[in-house]
DNA sequence: GACCTGCTGCGGCGTG
């Protein structure tokens, strides 16, 4: 039997002696053996630096060297969400191909255009890119195409649980479908992630015709052994003499994670910020030096990537507050201890951040829990009294116990997405008619739930914007209009992601970030950033530029953000704990406290036999057991129909408002089937960078086919009033 | 009720 080994190429087999490396891995074995064997798609489960990478390249690098009738062109196309994924990724493939004399070009938007000039002017070896970066190639280089890929071998996407119903994910399998029609046959797609939760869902994304045909490879246990605490704080006490939960934290924070290397997630910049600043006052109180750091997107890239060499080099110790920034991204070494501060959104996300510890063979991962909860008084609210927070805490850590993340919602129509696709193509090609573009992105491509019907709306909007997107020839042919033209021609066109307007902030000439342009700054104002204390002493509207010098106190700025999408497991999970008596072993004693506190007043609430409860004259909360989409669904039904709504995990809190009607006849009426119009008049419904060139009904189908759930709504309104499901 | 991601072509100037 042939070994894995003897089926690279030889100058793989010597770069992987160089690497004094002792044997493979059995997830490099086995996706060589399945690469090299056969020719079907694969994905590649493997946790962080778990040797993805080598697992996909060797076999395929072994391929290319080994094929000698090359014609030119690209071999093998990576695409990634992140710049310094490609430079990282780049380097290390340097070394593999160097043997080959194969060339590694990475490409996004840092690499100098003499770099891109060189490789379109003789196309060989890996292209390493961005969707972004790949957009403009399609966009610029479009007659091009076909010379450049004719010889692709296969195309490997990283971090792919990233890529799959996301804007930018649409994005990528669109340009995916546009360069197998360029060429003219199917190329090989190898999917690389950590963190998938439904392996059926991630083979559809990858090859939507042939789903079955997909192979995947998961990496078998070698989960490290996890130690967890989930601490609690209670907030607003009565006696002002107590530090604030922020002080303990931060205290708490100091005490266990100086020494060593470590990422805590504080949940909001805002939160880095207040925390960055706390910890950096421990540090000299004590008259210790600096090892806690802020790092969030609006600090500026210099300030970044100084924490992040710090942490890769491990030489001094070093404890990133952070945001999502750090959750995926280029191998920072192995970090003693993830903190996090607040229940997270999701548990993929929760599974992605705990990925970065405890990887050293025989090291434990370690995760560290912290829940604020506010002092209840007799004008708490119901969703102080609950915990929810908490309650979230534990069901996430929970769920990520037991392997479960969420999987891709799908359905969506992602419009704004099929504008921006629509856009791309006309360019490329100098035209398209309206046939052809639905076939390539709605049949072959990825908006498979957008109908002929709709399409033709979505293709009239963009006509009939002022000014208009597109304009048809007399011959049927579709080609930029004015705005479109204008649109396109600007480089902030390829992403299809949204990015608002900001402020640099520059202190002594160095600029430490950015700020969100709708924040209320002015001279005079203190501000906490980049985990220290401002004076603002300029604000320059036309520049875009607020000057500030060092102050001695501040509070931290507010930076937005949307509301996020808690999954119906999570929520669930959520009221089985308010249900159950048995109480977490990870928990510390104010967490048992608090959890207790919540159980005995849900139950005091009525909530185990009821799903409502009056709290009031035309006061009710109802528990709705659902998770974000459908609870908001029902929120808004309720509040057509005239009642004042607020939502809350699993619940709703709702008033009579102008509505004289009772809840439980609406709840009724919903029950059964009633018609009704769910979005007002001024529901804001652009939220997506393309939204403002479509027309108001495909604005409510696409919130309709994402955001929202209308179909669930009476089965949802059926439980709550405690009848029995409809059946169907 | 939050976070993150990305970007071309070309003119102008200096240098060898």
């Amino acid at each position: 039997m042939t070994t894995a080994f003897d089926k690279l190429a030889r100058p793989i087999q010597r770069w992987i002696r160089s690497q004094g490396w002792r044997d493979l891995r059995d997830i490099q074995v086995r996706s060589i053996t399945a690469i090299s064997d056969g020719t079907s798609d694969v994905i590649i489960a493997a946790s962080t630096a778990g040797g993805k990478t080598e697992a996909a390249f060797l076999p395929l690098i072994s391929q290319v060297i080994a094929d000698e009738e090359a014609v030119g062109g690209f071999d093998l196309l990576y695409v990634a969400p992140l710049k310094a994924l490609i430079t990282d990724q780049a380097n290390r493939l340097e070394a593999m191909c160097q043997e080959a004399e194969l060339p590694v070009v990475p490409w996004h938007g840092d690499v100098s255009a003499s770099i891109k000039a060189r490789a379109v002017k003789r196309p060989r070896g890996v292209l390493l890119i961005t969707p972004e970066s790949l957009e403009a190639l399609f966009m610029r280089r479009g007659l091009e195409i076909p010379r450049l890929f004719r010889s692709l071998r296969a195309v490997i996407l990283d971090e792919v649980h990233t890529m799959l119903d996301s804007e930018r994910g649409v994005q990528l399998r669109s340009q995916l479908t546009r360069l197998e029609l360029a060429i003219g046959r199917p190329i090989r797609r190898i999917g690389l992630s950590a963190t998938l939760g439904d392996m059926d869902q991630a083979r559809i994304y990858l090859r939507p015709d042939n789903a079955a045909s997909v192979q995947v490879i998961e990496a078998q246990g070698g989960e490290a052994e996890l130690r967890l605490q989930l601490r609690g704080y209670i907030a607003g006490g009565d006696d002002k003499s107590l530090p604030p939960p922020t002080d303990l934290i931060a205290k708490h924070l100091f005490d266990h994670l100086r020494g060593t290397d470590n990422l805590a997630f504080a949940g909001s910049r805002q939160s880095v910020e207040i925390y960055a600043d706390r910890l950096r006052a421990l540090c000299e109180d004590a008259r210790l030096p600096q090892e806690f750091y802020p790092h969030h997107a609006s600090l500026s890239r210099e300030h970044r990537e100084a924490v992040e060499r710090r942490l890769k080099d491990g030489k001094l110790p070093t404890t990133a507050i952070c945001t999502s920034t750090l959750e995926l991204g280029i191998d920072i070494g192995d970090v003693s201890c993830v903190a996090q501060i607040g229940a997270p959104f999701s548990v993929a996300s929760l599974r992605q951040r705990l990925g970065r510890s405890g990887r050293r063979a025989g090291k434990p991962a370690i995760l560290r829990q912290y829940a604020i909860e506010a002092k209840i008084n007799a004008k708490s609210s119901f969703a102080d009294r609950l915990r929810l927070g908490l309650l979230r805490s534990i069901a996430m850590i929970d769920l990520l116990l037991e392997g479960w993340c969420e999987p891709a919602r799908t359905g969506a129509l992602h419009l704004s997405t099929l504008v921006h696709q629509i856009l791309s193509i006309i360019t490329e090609r100098g035209g398209a008619n309206a046939p052809r573009l639905y076939r390539m992105l709605c049949q072959d491509g990825p908006f498979r739930q957008v109908s002929p019907a709709i399409f033709a709306d979505v293709l009239r909007a963009m006509g009939q914007c002022d000014p208009a997107l597109i304009e048809q020839a007399s011959d049927g042919l579709l080609l930029l209009g004015p705005m479109g033209e204008s649109l396109t021609s600007h480089y902030s066109f390829y992403a299809v992601f949204q990015t608002p307007e900001e402020y640099r902030l520059i202190a002594e000439g160095r600029e430490l970030g950015t700020l969100p342009i709708d924040n209320m700054v002015a001279p005079g104002m203190m501000i906490i950033f980049s985990g220290r204390r401002w004076l603002v002493q300029e604000v320059d509207d036309q520049g875009k530029v607020i000057i500030v010098t060092h102050a001695k106190a501040g509070a931290p700025p507010i930076f937005g953000g949307d509301a996020g999408m808690i999954h119906d497991v999570v929520i669930e999970r959520m009221f089985d704990l308010l249900n159950r008596d048995d109480v977490p072993s990870y928990l510390d004693p104010t967490a048992r406290e608090l959890l207790a506190e919540a159980r005995s007043d849900f139950s005091r609430m009525q909530f185990p036999s009821s799903r409502i409860a009056e709290i009031g004259e035309g006061a009710w909360i109802v528990a709705t057991h659902c998770g974000t989409v459908k609870t908001t669904t029902l929120a808004f039904a309720l509040r057509s129909r005239g009642f004042t709504v607020q939502t809350f995990d699993g619940f709703l809190e709702v008033m009579t408002g102008r509505s004289s009607c009772d809840l439980v006849a609406a709840l009724g009426s919903i029950a059964e089937g009633a018609e009704c119009h769910l979005f007002a008049a001024d529901a804001n419904l652009t939220t997506e960078k393309f939204h403002p060139y479509l027309t108001q009904s495909l604005l409510e189908m696409d919130a309709l086919s994402f955001r929202l759930d209308q179909l669930s709504l009476p089965s949802l309104a059926r439980s709550v009033l405690g009848l029995p499901s409809e059946y169907i």
